[in-house]
DNA sequence: AGAATAGTGTCTTTCAGACAATATATG
DNA sequence: CATATATTGTCTGAAAGACACTATTCT
């Protein structure tokens, strides 16, 4: 009887074909009152010239969690954001080249701490606001059929240059529409928003509120928003108050802090 | 300028180094009033003699959904049941033998549909009454360390054999964990509790509650569990009534049907 | 004063939870 | 009739949505 040292030693991984696994992040942020995703325009095959989520290939020495925060370091210069794993699409065929399994992650970020970096192979890079994702098409599984006019994806980059499925590569148009949904599901009980913070330890309840409108796509009610934030948060001592903002028009708001630290992250379940 | 055409003909996948791909499925199903889980003893190295999850590693030809079905089938013998992608579990040393990532599927079947098969390596299987999840614990990512203590995962199974983390395989606890958290997480806004149903298109208020609780591990509210489903589901058409149920004690109740096409499934978001 | 923004209060409806009461079967 | 199960109803408090009103700043 072999023992599990011996096995070990001897288990050769290569007598199976394996698949190509990449990471690709949806890097979003909110900007002019409006929910915002990063895309590079691909300068290589396949897809060449079509807008792709960001990603790249998993080392085989860091977790997928791992590989998502690199990436986004070197896309954006970013460190330290919330980063939640979306779903894995595995179809045999969504990489013409060969057998390659994407894991989406879904990234918030402030705008301002948003650096273009010329990635590595100098793409360009563009942000898009995201429009038209049907509010309540929460039926579909991500893998199946989704017709593309059903929630009609629009994006719209600048000066006005309007995107659509078909100048996205490989599936990404179904990814986005997933990540959209799942933001706009978790906003009610996770704590999301605030990574869209410019700084969390000095907001107000009109940014705040900006935040969860460009993810829903519609205005909310100012009163009851706040009663609800204070209920679920202030009540809690999850936010503080942190003394008024200075300058600016109008009577000037109250500031209020959140603990980064607190964030709660719902990855997998809800 | 190479053609696309050129590009594919030349791509050559073995360049860089792949990890395995497994898919882990955690059966679920409810008897006598509770949630029990589908697992295996090992017959090899590693974790010789150890529970775990069945699964198998990811064929070149099939995605991660058929995969899953197919094993599924291969360890039950059950066919068209609920399947959901849960997690990707990715930490690099989480398989002794070799980079190993994992996507885990949630798989919910009607207790009189499970005929346990003598696996591939005619493994031992068994089910295990779920206990002692942390009903509210939702706080953490699924890849960070989870102490063990809290939450405390208790799994029961023939005559009263208790096992907890330390009797699993690979990261398998951590996992099992997940999936209980994201079950009663979706419970409430999903059709999730449709797939134990015995027979969907003839089912009792009764049964459909008895469903919810093994979930959550806690009693419910007869009447207000009625109104809320009536509410939810009959409002909507989702359910119809079929008539009376025949023999048994007591006042016979009245038979409901669900269309099971119907089912909302809600993967990734939410 | 007027414009702009922040913040509070009120009314109504919806809904969840606790719990009581009624209905229909079997033995 | 007793027992068991199914089904309906009632009361209360919490919370969401619509909307009106007040407060504080700047120009």
């Amino acid at each position: 009887m072999q023992s599990e040292q011996q096995y070990l030693s001897q288990y050769d991984p290569s007598q199976f074909e394996h698949p190509s696994v990449t990471v690709d992040i949806l890097i979003f942020t909110v900007k002019d009152r409006k929910l915002h995703l990063l895309l590079i325009r691909r300068n290589e095959h396949p897809f060449m010239g079509k807008w792709a989520i960001p990603g790249g290939f998993l080392r085989m020495d860091e977790s997928a969690d791992e590989a998502a925060a690199r990436r986004i370091r070197e896309e954006t210069g970013v460190e330290n954001i919330h980063l939640e794993q979306l779903y894995t699409f595995s179809s045999v065929d969504r990489d013409p080249r060969t057998r390659v399994l994407s894991i989406a992650y879904l990234a918030t970020v402030p705008y301002g701490r948003l650096r273009f970096q010329a990635g590595e192979g100098a793409d360009e890079a563009g942000l898009f606001a995201v429009d038209g994702v049907s509010g309540e098409s929460v039926t579909a599984r991500p893998e199946k059929e989704l017709s593309a006019a059903a929630g009609g994806l629009r994006l719209t980059g600048a000066e006005n240059e309007v995107i659509t499925g078909d100048d996205l590569a490989f599936d990404h148009e179904k990814i986005i529409r997933t990540a959209v949904q799942r933001m706009r599901g978790k906003l009610g009980y996770t704590d999301l928003a605030f990574g869209f913070l410019e700084d969390p330890s000095a907001f107000t309840l009109t940014e705040l509120r900006i935040v969860h409108e460009a993810i829903l796509g519609r205005q909310l009610d100012i009163g009851n928003f706040r009663r609800t934030i204070k209920r679920e948060y202030e009540a809690a001592g999850r936010i503080r108050e942190r003394g008024l903002e200075k300058g600016g028009v109008g009577r000037p708001a109250m500031l209020y802090s959140f603990d980064n630290a607190s964030m709660r992250d719902l990855t997998a379940p809800f």
